[in-house]
DNA sequence: CCTCCATTGTTTGTACACAAACAAGTTTGG
DNA sequence: CCAAACTTGTTTGTGTACAAACAATGGAGG
């Protein structure tokens, strides 16, 4: 039974699968999957839903600031707006008060969508937590806040 | 003061900033962060780290096996291993006992490298967890790794 | 032996994630 | 008032992530 040594001498026991980061991306992966399998539309992605959850929210805000609520950097933003806008999920209108500005909120059909949808983000994080307690839950969230 | 009533009515207060998924991408953005600002390599990324990591442990693997263990499927593996192969960390060869494998190993280059990044990495998960108690680390890892 | 099925690796296409550089517009400080 | 600094949105380039389809190889059962 040769346990074979580590080609990097290894003293402190970089164990992959003990590290945070890992934990994190494989965690974020399932809940992609989970999200995929329940949300109800086959197009509608975690970004994209997010960004629609933060415009039923504020009703109009600008690309920049709908970015910085929800996360999202401007490059980012710009693929996540375009995909919205060519399902007429979402409208755009220039500021009328800032001319680099471009006014965001959701379309009817958006708003529709959404109203459609947001009994299954529910059932995302439930499925997600799903193997912990509910107090593991809350716990799990709040750590998850504080290391953000 | 008025609050501005959601466009979509939400009995269930669907907030956003309180969904595992949203906090899950969180942290998992704010961990890429330090990990590019602490690991001491510009060109080298979590994922890349994580192959090279794997193939110390176990110092020849198949391209695909080599994904299941790092959680990548493979045509993400595809990209990573055509990167570290361009950097000569990784050395290839076909395997004699199946013509349908190709098997990965490190390279000098690539166990020096990891062997002057592997404390980085170290000070990578410490950082990420910083905010939280010894106790509340544990908690964490804990917890992530029963929802994976 | 030989067909069916599974596995390995590749390619293509879509969607995040982010750095860097840019133009156009706005704000600020002297 | 006006130049410098900042903000907003866009584009480009690199690197995950994953579905789907594919060719080549290997294994199992009849």
């Amino acid at each position: 039974m040769r346990s074979r040594p580590r080609i990097v001498p290894n003293d402190r026991e970089y164990v992959l699968e003990e590290q945070v980061g890992h934990l994190l991306r494989r965690a974020h992966q399932r809940h992609g999957s989970i999200f995929q399998e329940h949300i109800g539309d086959a197009q509608l992605t975690p970004l994209q839903f997010a960004a629609l959850v933060k415009l039923s929210d504020l009703g109009e805000v600008s690309q920049n600031h709908l970015g910085r609520l929800t996360a999202m950097d401007a490059a980012t933003m710009q693929g996540v707006i375009r995909r919205l806008f060519a399902r007429r999920l979402i409208e755009r209108r220039p500021d009328p008060g800032d001319r680099r500005r471009i006014l965001l909120r959701l379309s009817p059909a958006g708003t529709e969508r959404l109203a459609g949808c947001i009994a299954n983000g529910v059932t995302v994080t439930d499925r997600t937590l799903e193997p912990l307690s509910p107090s593991e839950r809350a716990e799990m969230l709040d750590l998850l806040r504080r290391i953000t």
